[in-house]
RNA sequence: GUGGGCGUAGCUCAGUUUGGUUAGAGCCCUGGAUUGUGGCUCCAGAGGUCGGGGGUUCAAAUCCCCUCGCUCACCCCA
């Protein structure tokens, strides 16, 4: 076997290539319109940045980097997120000053150390946005709509919001020790998986998919009913925007998300019918982590989003992707000896605008006319003896086969005449 | 990291249970029928270390062991 791509990497082909472009245009041009602009940080950084941002017992640090030293012996990490990175770009600058509020978005690769499944890779794309410097709700629901509009424009449907709170520093403290007393005499009760929860971060146990465990927590004190005031009120405006604006969303007390920074606002976008890995964004409230960073207190909200599992749904529901342009103008030569007419056509007619090209092979006529085909060029350009005598070509338009002889310099004027060959 | 399924032509797969001549099909590709004209049809042709290595055997795509890759689920996430 020759060498192969690297586990959970892949190609995407030509054939592909297409709807990358077009959804990567689609969400620029909705974010731009949502006053977000964009924002490109580079795919590695020092692994510190992770550590301190991510949290140091989340799995994304603690199993899934990919983390390697340069030469002068510093660790870098692959991004395996892109809100670290962009908070650090604020910081380092000094974006703060220029504006109260930051209002940024990112594009690009990111990088998990898993092992691959059905919607999961090792390199994936997500693009993002982040709110920096502003608390109010009402830039909560923002980056909520945000992201629906970019679904809604792609033609997503069947997509549903996930919403929760998981409370400020102050209030998860005080909550977190309330949910360890509850558990504490339930202990031997719990699978081995949530006993090592309950000592890391017990709201996993919620996550539990096993019944006994699910029982038990049924009855366990809910995030919700234990928000401090300021974090109460929050969420109800949230919501009552959301209401306002006929956002359907799904209560789940039960979101937890796998990032530390996480504070209030909790979300996730899902699609249906994709498997496990059905959760195409995911994002929240950060009110602590620009400080974590080093900067000031400042709050930011945001979302990171997958492009794979976006496409991984498109083509599940059958969305008709834009056709790709073809080639204008192939041109066919009769025999070899029209080989440097053809060329120096060839290069005339893409010096005009119009695409064009040749095959270079001396292969017959029949053949030339296949390759036209296949490609799906709207018109040939046939030059032989008969055409170069008169200093003109046959153009043929491949559709309704119609083709008439036109000279060389008319070739673009004729083209560019709207329909094409009214001949 | 744990567990299941699968690796045969560029693609989709048959053949593996029960070892037995030159490993098949459809699509794709190339050429011809049509000597200056594509798609449809017909004809012909090309294309394979049967994922890799080792073992058993007179004989292995087929049985055994190892290994690599893909895939699904768990964990977690986009």
């Amino acid at each position: 076997m020759f060498i192969q791509v690297p586990k959970g990497t892949q190609d995407i082909l030509p054939d592909d290539a297409p709807k990358w472009y077009y959804i990567e245009n689609k969400i620029r041009e909705v974010l731009t319109k949502y006053g977000y602009q964009e924002i490109r940080t580079p795919a590695f950084e020092y692994t510190e940045l992770f550590i301190r941002g991510i949290g140091e017992s989340t799995d994304i640090v603690t199993k899934e980097m990919f983390t390697f030293p340069d030469r002068k012996e510093r660790s870098l990490t692959l991004r395996p997120e892109g809100t670290a990175p962009v908070v650090r770009a604020y910081l380092e600058n000094n974006m703060d000053r220029a504006s109260k509020v930051v209002k940024l978005f990112y594009i690009g690769s990111m990088f998990r150390c898993e092992k691959p499944q059905g919607g999961r890779f090792r390199q994936f794309n997500q693009f993002g946005i982040e709110v920096i410097g502003t608390k109010s709700p009402e830039a909560d629901v923002e980056v909520i709509m945000a992201a629906l509009e970019i679904y809604e424009k792609l033609g997503l449907k069947n997509l549903e919001i996930v919403i929760n709170s998981v409370g400020c520093k102050k209030c998860r403290v005080d909550y977190i020790q309330k949910l360890k007393k509850f558990l504490s005499n339930k202990k031997d009760l719990l699978c081995l998986e949530c006993v090592k929860r309950y000592e890391k971060n017990p709201l996993r146990v919620f996550d539990c998919k096993k019944d006994s465990c699910q029982k038990i927590m049924e009855t366990a004190p809910m995030i919700t009913e234990n928000l401090c005031p300021e974090c109460k009120l929050h969420f109800e405006e949230v919501k009552s925007h959301l209401d306002d604006f006929k956002i359907k969303y799904h209560l789940d007390p039960k979101l937890v998300r796998g990032l530390d920074y996480y504070t209030k606002t909790a979300f996730e976008i899902v699609g249906k019918g994709l498997g496990a890995q059905n959760a195409i964004a995911g994002g929240g409230r950060y009110d602590d982590l620009v400080e974590e960073l080093g900067g000031k207190p400042t709050p930011g909200v945001g979302f990171a989003a997958g492009i794979e599992r976006m496409i991984m749904v498109m083509n599940q529901q059958k969305i008709n992707w834009p056709k790709p342009k073809c080639i204008d103008i192939f041109i066919v030569k009769v025999s070899a000896e029209n080989k440097d007419t053809a060329f120096r056509l060839l290069q005339k007619i893409r010096n005009s605008g119009l695409s064009a090209d040749l095959d270079y092979s001396n292969d017959s006529l029949k053949s030339q006319m296949r390759i036209a085909n296949k490609i799906g060029a709207r018109y040939t350009a046939i030059i032989g003896e008969e055409e170069l005598s008169k200093d003109m070509v046959t153009l043929r338009n491949m559709q309704t086969k119609e083709q008439k002889k036109v000279k060389l310099d008319e070739i673009e004027k004729e083209l560019k005449k709207g329909s094409g060959l009214n001949i």
